[in-house]
DNA sequence: CATTCATATACGTTTAAACGTATATGTGTC
DNA sequence: GACACATATACGTTTAAACGTATATGAATG
């Protein structure tokens, strides 16, 4: 919403700032699977809530993820930034992480972690 | 020297955080014209001297720039970095630089500056 | 409408970055 | 080797980031 796409004089320097903390790095790279709820970032990355929604506003403020409220549950996921320089670090650092064992590791756990949103009780259980 | 260009997990971290300076943009903007002696730093900058060689450190401890020292004046310049995010990063970086107006400012006023070490006296005056 | 669950924010504390000033180092020059 | 100059570091202070805990908001559910 108030984020603004037009480039201003400090905007690499705030932009490296967000990028400068470990957790919203982790952050960005399970987001880079796809949509992610709150309670499956918490969950994979075994940080307090508080802390993950913080983060997560961080890198709302600018511009790097939105947020969809479904019910009670909260996705974020990668947005489309408008600046250039930014889309070109985000691709860099993209494929960076892509190769990084540790968050390899923190994007096959996200896979296990469950969100209770995604497990809705079939009406029939079909198996056997 | 004690530069590590093998991949460490938190590497980008630190990358951003060293790039989310003011100073250190502008400086390295300015190294981006090519080597230039901290007295032309600090002129052009307008900034107190030991806060240029203190950002200079930071810089050149993640190893985006190396120094030349040459009599009593340090020259420093942008290295090439061994890691590809960071060398993709300084690309785009640079590339905002270039069509950035206040720092394209300071880069005239960096022409303008004189460093006395390039200042040498020639033997004969030889207008009028 | 009280309760529960997911998420967000507020607040006080701790940690670390940036700063200014003073001083040290290192290199030419007299 | 005393001095001047360019640059680097040391130190104490100020500013801001990150944190943990407590609590507020907001949506579903009985």
């Amino acid at each position: 919403m108030n984020v603004m796409n037009k480039p201003r004089k400090d905007e690499p320097a705030a932009l490296f700032k967000t990028l400068a903390d470990p957790t919203r790095l982790r952050l960005l790279n399970l987001l880079a699977c796809g949509e992610t709820c709150v309670c499956e970032l918490t969950d994979t990355l075994r940080v307090v809530q508080p802390k993950v929604s913080r983060h997560l506003r961080y890198l709302k403020r600018a511009g790097l993820v939105e947020a969809r409220r479904n019910g009670k549950w909260t996705h974020y996921r990668w947005t489309q930034h408008g600046d250039p320089l930014v889309r070109h670090v985000l691709i860099g650092l993209r494929d960076w992480m892509a190769e990084d064992n540790q968050l390899k590791g923190e994007r096959r756990r996200r896979r296990k972690v469950c969100c209770r949103v995604s497990r809705r009780k079939p009406r029939k259980m079909k198996n056997k």
